[in-house]
DNA sequence: GGCGCGCTTGACGTTGACGTCAACGTAAAG
DNA sequence: CTTTACGTTGACGTCAACGTCAAGCGCGCC
């Protein structure tokens, strides 16, 4: 039982499965945006953080700056809560809808301008190969 | 004839109209992202800068490094240009194609747990309510 | 012709997100 | 028990993307 399916992993088993670097974990586990148990001195990398750390790295991709990441992921591990937090939350949740909406207009217009210049590029080279 | 439909702006008319400030314009010129006319010394902005500044922003809300995005929007404005040239731009557009896809892929399934996320909420909000 | 307003160019400062290096602990292996 | 590999904590460095002065130019107006 040391295969892929044990539970918890070290530092640098998980920097290599997400493909970052050590420095980049500590530096996400100082802005708390994850938080591994510690064994001693050293950390020790539950499912749980790896999930989280999964979430960290997609709003990466996404550009978003990391202290919008820390309080997008926060809203997923909230206890239930009294009223006016849960009224909070929905509106943060609405907010960043918004945002993503946002950007995902923006992706579709820009995907559509590529594939017009895509057109007129493939188009041109036919031009150039036919009169070859 | 000096209204809004006029052709010609200032960089200041400019900096209010797409929310930036003078320096993030000086910025764009300095790294090649615009290139406005210049009267004298005074920088004069014609409606084909207001359409590259218009690329430019939407590259940084996606939130694309500023190099990239030059080499984006510097694929819409070239020549038809030779064989190699044309292959290689095919070949630009389709990595841009892969990376904005993968954005969007994030995207969509950020908004999915959003709503799963939201569902849980305001249930927990009836559940409040209905109670009190 | 002096005054103010907008524009321009340096130049240095700042912030976020790490990279990198030094110095040290620790645990398993020979 | 020493080596060795991996882990840890500072601390400073760096790079992109601007912010923020400071100092000066040009021009329209009283």
């Amino acid at each position: 039982m040391n295969g892929a399916d044990r539970q918890t992993r070290t530092i640098a088993e998980v920097a290599e499965e997400f493909g970052v670097t050590h420095r980049t974990l500590r530096y996400y586990e100082d802005k708390g945006l994850i938080s591994p148990e510690r064994r001693g001195t050293q950390r020790i990398f539950h499912p749980r953080d790896r999930v989280r750390l999964g979430l960290v790295l997609r709003g990466r991709r996404l550009g978003f700056p990391l202290d919008e990441i820390a309080t997008i992921v926060n809203m997923y591990d909230q206890q239930p809560g009294e009223k006016g937090q849960l009224e909070y939350l929905l509106s943060q949740i609405d907010d960043r809808r918004a945002d993503l909406e946002q950007r995902r207009a923006d992706i579709e217009a820009a995907l559509a301008e590529l594939q017009t210049l895509e057109r007129r590029c493939s188009e041109q080279l036919r031009e150039l190969t036919r009169r070859s």
